[in-house]
DNA sequence: TATTGTTATACTCTATAACTATA
DNA sequence: TATAGTTATAGAGTATAACAATA
C-alpha cells in the first residue's frame, strides 16, 4: 500500500475526503451506538433539538441543511422510541414544536459520550488541530452562503 | 434561525458536521459534473488510479477504505462510460488490474476542475484553513490506525 | 399563493452472503 | 485455506411529487 503514500499527500478532492473520513465516523460510531438504535444522524438531531428547545420542525430541517421529509423521518422514529415528543402549536394549527422528553435527555448524555469515543477512535484524542477543522466546518455549517 | 447560533459554536459531533459539509459538498459537485454522470467517488476512483496506475483492483479499495463490492460497482460504472480498463493480469488469473483510458485523462483534467469549483462554493476559495483542514483529514485516512 | 407537514414512491449508496475461479 | 472478483439481495439515506390542512 505505499504505493499510496505519496498520493495521499497532495491534493485528494474535498468532497472524497469528507465522504471517506464521515462514513467511517458514522460507522464507528453507529457500531458504538448500537443497543440504542439511533444513529449519528438521529444523535445530531436529538443533540439540536436539546440545545434550543421548542422550535419548529421545519426550523430544525433548515438549519441542518435537510429535506423536511427525510428529517420527519427521523423525527417519527426519534418519536417512535419516545426520546422526543411533537408538541402542537396554538397558533399556528400546521406546525409541530419539537422537545426532548427525560428519557431523551438522558440517551443523549449517554450518546454524546459514546460518539466522542466513535471519534477518537477514526480522527485521534482532542487536540488543537482537530478543534480547529471542527471550528472550521461548524463556521461553514453556519454561513448563509449555504442554501 | 439566529436561535441557533449559539448552539454552533459549540461541540457539535463531528460526525454530523462532516455528514452535512460532505453532503452539501457532495451534491454541489455531482451538479457540476452534471452531464458527465460520474460523482465525487467516481472522480476519486479515477484520480486515485491515475496517479498510480496498474495497481489491482482490491488495491484502491482497500486504500479507500470501501468495500470490494462498493468498489467494484463503481469500476462498472467507469468502464461503461470507456474512462478506465481493466486489465487481466497474466501471473494471477484471478486478478485485474486498472488504468485510465486516454478519454478518462481527459475527463479527470476537466472534473477536477470542476470538483474544485464545487468546494469553493460550499466551503469558501482556498485559504490556509481549508489548507489544514485537508491535511487533517488526508493525514487521518492514510493512518494505519484504520481498517 | 405560500407554508407545515405527511404519504407514497423511487433512486442511490452501501454492505453481507454466496459463489466462481484461482492461488 | 485464503484471496480476487462478481452476482444477488437487502437495508438505509435521501429526495421528489402529490397531497391535506392552514396561513
Amino acid at each position: 500500500m505505499s504505493e499510496f503514500t505519496d498520493i495521499a499527500s497532495g491534493e485528494l478532492p474535498l468532497g472524497m475526503l469528507l465522504n471517506t473520513i464521515g462514513r467511517l465516523v458514522f460507522e464507528e460510531t453507529h457500531r458504538r451506538l448500537s443497543g440504542m438504535e439511533v444513529d449519528v444522524i438521529g444523535l445530531g438531531i436529538l443533540w439540536l433539538v436539546d440545545s434550543a428547545p421548542g422550535q419548529l420542525q421545519s426550523e430544525y430541517a433548515r438549519f441542518q441543511k435537510r429535506d423536511q421529509t427525510t428529517f420527519g423521518r427521523y423525527v417519527d422514529k426519534l418519536e417512535g422510541k419516545a426520546l422526543l415528543v411533537r408538541t402542537p402549536v396554538p397558533d399556528d394549527r400546521r406546525a409541530r414544536t419539537l422537545e426532548l422528553t427525560s428519557k431523551g435527555r438522558e440517551f443523549l448524555t449517554e450518546g454524546k459520550r459514546r460518539a466522542h469515543a466513535a471519534e477518537a477512535a477514526i480522527v485521534g484524542p482532542p487536540s488543537p488541530d482537530l478543534m480547529q477543522v471542527r471550528r472550521f466546518l461548524t463556521e461553514r455549517l453556519n454561513s448563509d452562503m449555504l442554501r
